[in-house]
DNA sequence: TCAAGATGATCAG
DNA sequence: TGATCCTCTTGAT
């Protein structure tokens, strides 16, 4: 489920296991292995999220880049850490835990400057101190693409998956075809801080919640549904059911290459004022 | 038991 | 635009 907050709790995850501690670094699938050679038994300096992607930075400004993509898993456990079953591209192991990773569509050695050259090519990242909205937003208000294509787009917005896409349009009721430039500053300034709490608390729980009510301590301890991303939402993957709050059908159409949700009803189509006249 | 589809991104044509 | 990477879950048979 690698939106946004899952690699941001990835990272706190390595964090906590591995921060400071030398690792013994291999590749039991064989895809990785002269790097992982090159940093095994170095110290784990830290490990941080841009984004989708992850930087695990080792001593020596060595950075192991990955990208989990849409069926990657990078999972940490407690030890002893049996013998990698299937494909495992990457094993960080330490003294009381280790981290398998699996299906990536990216795991590279990259140096300080290939880091930066990835985070340069961003949008903000909701979930980081450090992100600038307005940079997106000068992105947002220029383009005269649709804005379900836009926040889905890394480099306007860095993190937005296709679950927080359609529910984050369906909770300011809008119109995912409507054009970027057509936003007005108030929305979109409303559509981010909703964001930054929404994947705040993605990152806390492990869940995408996104129905107001599923904001409670209740809501928190309950356990996650097998459903993949493991929360209460509006529209994603709900087409052909009812709409909790207009009763209408939820429907589905492909934007950006992915499966799009919207509630016609709750999100009319948007029509210029020109056009309208 | 098997096939299809999925929360992503890149590359070739 | 379609193929590709590669894993796991779900639903059909």
């Amino acid at each position: 489920m690698p939106e946004g907050h899952t690699l941001h709790r990835l990272a706190g995850a390595l964090r906590e296991q591995f921060a400071g501690a030398r690792v013994a670094v291999s590749s039991p699938q064989g895809r990785f292995v002269e790097s992982a050679a090159l940093l095994d038994g170095t110290p784990l300096v830290g490990a941080e999220a841009w984004g989708k992607h992850l930087f695990v930075e080792f001593e020596g400004e060595h950075f192991i880049h990955v990208h989990l993509g849409l069926i990657g898993k990078f999972d940490v456990f407690q030890t002893p850490a049996p013998a990698p079953v299937g494909q495992v591209r990457l094993r960080i192991a330490g003294e009381s835990g280790y981290a398998d990773l699996r299906g990536a569509t990216a795991c590279d050695l990259f140096t300080e400057s290939q880091r930066q050259m990835v985070v340069d090519r961003l949008g903000p990242d909701p979930l980081r101190a450090d992100a600038v909205p307005e940079t997106a937003w000068r992105r947002v208000s220029r383009s005269h693409r649709p804005i379900g294509e836009l926040v889905m787009d890394q480099e306007v917005l860095a993190g937005v998956g296709n679950v927080y896409r359609a529910e984050l349009l369906f909770r300011h009721r809008i119109d995912p075809l409507r054009p970027g430039r057509t936003l007005r500053r108030g929305q979109w300034e409303a559509m981010w801080r909703d964001l930054v709490e929404l994947m705040e608390y993605g990152v806390r729980t492990g869940r995408i919640d996104t129905v107001r009510d599923e904001h409670t301590p209740e809501a928190m301890h309950r356990p996650p549904r097998k459903d993949d991303h493991g929360g209460e939402v509006y529209v994603y993957r709900r087409h052909g059911q009812p709409c909790l709050v207009c009763g209408g059908k939820v429907r589905t159409e492909v934007l950006a290459a992915r499966n799009l949700f919207w509630c016609p009803r709750c999100q009319p189509r948007f029509r210029s004022r020109s056009r309208a006249a």
